[in-house]
DNA sequence: GTGGTCTAGACCACA
DNA sequence: GTGGTCTAGACCACT
């Protein structure tokens, strides 16, 4: 009778350096940050964090050897995040070898974000609908600008409000734990995964309008789906993508 | 526009030993280890979490100060498992004062339970199934033995039973993240509840038949709805429970 | 014949950390370290004890949880010594219950402290009896504030200063077994005593004053005496009090 | 100023085994246990030292090494203690190399055992008087046997009814600090000083009437300068025989 | 350059 | 073979 095991895992202690550069990559990735914004200051950080600046420098100290941003010194220095350059072929290389992996973050995605969606259609409220209506328009103005010039910031500035989208979503559903979870789903896939083929989502912006029209209605079943079905959208770029 | 904000929280290191005593605390709460046990020793619970000896020592001091293990020395001695003693009468205005969290903890188990039973009806093989069945008539067992003799032991083992045939379950939608959400959902819930009144459940049982049948049949819709309700059952049980 | 057993005692076996616990906590009562200071840093204290930091902590953890000390971090930190609260009440009521115990006490620093006076006597130097003079002077200027503002620091002053100039002269004696014996003696009584009526012995000086010149004359059947009668003093000043 | 330092000395954790090891070796220099006798069991040992017999193992095992016992086996057997040799050269070697330390034992004795005589001879009872005055009487016979046989034996016996007499004047003090420092005073000096030339003290008796017979008449300060006497006669038998 | 924490290894007392 | 304690050294975070 050990179909469960709770069992002990092996602990690790994490320094808390590491743990803001997590926060400090997290909000870069998730859009917190874009290229060429001015991360706060080193003592702002600190007190944000709540830790010594010596935490902070360590951080930030990996993040410029990384290249994903540049420290500028002086009178209206700091530190200046730079765009990331993912590299396609090795992510796809990844994802090909951990298929199982790729569906299960989706199957989660859809649960969390279905159940989210739903609860959000039960609990909106009429500033919330405008905010997360206001994201829409500023997502058609980017992707179309992203048609015209396709540069990697106006692909990262979509990705950006598209999580800003989703997230919004999950805040609306004010469930604490579901909304860690999504926020979770998404890290696990998205930030290699938008960077690279967000710009093929030329009709994700319709999907999302289903999707905040059925939350305006309160119609919790019809939001959950059809947050299922954009989903299952990606979902099948991303394997047409890996196909290719 | 900040309706999303994953912005920059607080970053506090959480120490090796503190990490541990969570662990360890959890799997006496989830019945891994029960009252009488014996934890594994020093020297082997150091091993599995991979940190030194002193660190397992300090954890073991703080449940030994709070009672719930004894220190036996010498051969044949080590940590022995004492019986909780919930306090009823707090837990209670605990959880009055934090109604909120509860029933988003109580939504929380419905959205990643029922989507677990859905993957489960889907994913499910013969041999888990016959796991899954086997527990069943234990509880049924144990529950028989509970209700006659109310001691703490047969109603922790029917509480043993019962997070194990609940894992069991989302181990067999075969999702880590939705493994996971499923084992913090429980956590964060159970524990101090199911000592409580896990005895009151007596027609529990009767549902986890229903959910299992619906899992074998590979049903997913009835897996989902029928866990949705044994849950809200629970939901309304700690209810009126907290009214009284 | 047996009126002497030097026979078999239980034994116990002491731990490091409390032997260094004993040591510090004694270089606080006797004034080595005074309210405000900074002990040696758990590296220097772990170098002139001979144990690992480890063990310094262990007992500074202890000194913490009494108040003895705060702990203040980061460079410039360290462990400052704070100033001790007596309970007069109570310690009137364990006096009272134990008269033997004081009386025997007080027999006792006559019997060692009169002994080391007078070996003192015979092998005082030159540049010892400068130093004790010193102290004398300060005592004066201690005692003075202390009866303008009757500040709890200036009363600790002066009793630290009362502590140096008798172990002094055990000093002067030479001699490390009636060394042991005065710091000994001293560490019985007068730490708690000492703070609850030091003030009081505003005469304490002229005393003080008279057993110096002895030991300066090489006189030690005078410094002795003077000694003793010093002490006895404070026994008298102590038995009013109680009766009070 | 710092004149006084009652600085922080090294500590040093002593293991049960060599606390037990010190008590066993002291019950038999000081004649507790004498040539010939049977020791406890280790059972008993164990628990009046109130440790594990594995301590006491360890303890005997030592003594059995240093040929200060004997084991013997089965029925009848136990620990039989056996005659100390003590290497006289070697002794001498030492005290020579250590003249202040000696001086400085030898004074410290004078101090608090004259105190101790001077004490006694305020609170002696009758049944001590009576008490002291009969070993007075064995010391006599076992000193006429000594002189016929010098067997080591006799030597050892007249030794311990030596400690016998000055630590019950110690006690009839009855002041437990000074108790502590005569028996720490004779630990220091004596085993090893009066094994070798014990038997040398022949007119040491007629002191300890004279002793005796101050403390019976109530005697202080006579009681008090005879002890002195004594022990300064110990004193220079100990130089003479080192200059010799 | 301070305290806070952990590691790896050792020896001990216990039963 | 268990828990109890100590050591020596290391890295970290704080100020």
């Amino acid at each position: 009778m050990d179909p469960v095991s709770l069992g002990l895992t092996p602990v690790r202690q994490i320094a808390a350096h590491e743990l803001v550069l997590d926060q400090m990559r997290r909000s870069m990735e998730s859009g917190q940050f874009r290229p060429g914004d001015r991360l706060p200051s080193e003592r702002d950080l600190a007190e944000m964090l709540d830790v010594s600046r010596t935490v902070v420098r360590a951080a930030v100290a990996v993040l410029e050897r990384e290249g994903l941003i540049v420290v500028r010194r002086g009178r209206g220095g700091g530190f200046i995040v730079q765009a990331p350059t993912y590299d396609a072929a090795e992510t796809r290389r990844i994802m090909k070898a951990n298929k199982a992996a790729v569906r299960d973050a989706f199957d989660f995605r859809v649960i969390v974000e279905g159940a989210a969606s739903r609860l959000a259609a039960e609990r909106r409220r009429a500033k919330e609908l405008a905010d997360l209506r206001s994201l829409l328009t500023q997502m058609d103005a980017a992707l179309t600008a992203s048609l015209e010039d396709q540069t990697p910031h106006k692909v990262i500035e979509f990705q950006t409000l598209d999580t800003a989208f989703h997230m919004g979503i999950a805040r609306v559903a004010r469930n604490p734990a579901l909304y860690d979870s999504v926020a979770d789903a998404r890290r696990r896939m998205w930030a290699p995964v938008g960077a690279i083929f967000g710009r093929l989502e030329e009709n994700a912006n319709d999907r999302h309008e289903d999707i905040l029209d059925a939350i305006a209605d309160g119609d919790g079943d019809l939001a959950a789906s059809t947050m299922a079905a954009h989903i299952d959208d990606t979902r099948h770029t991303l394997e047409a993508w890996l196909k290719r």
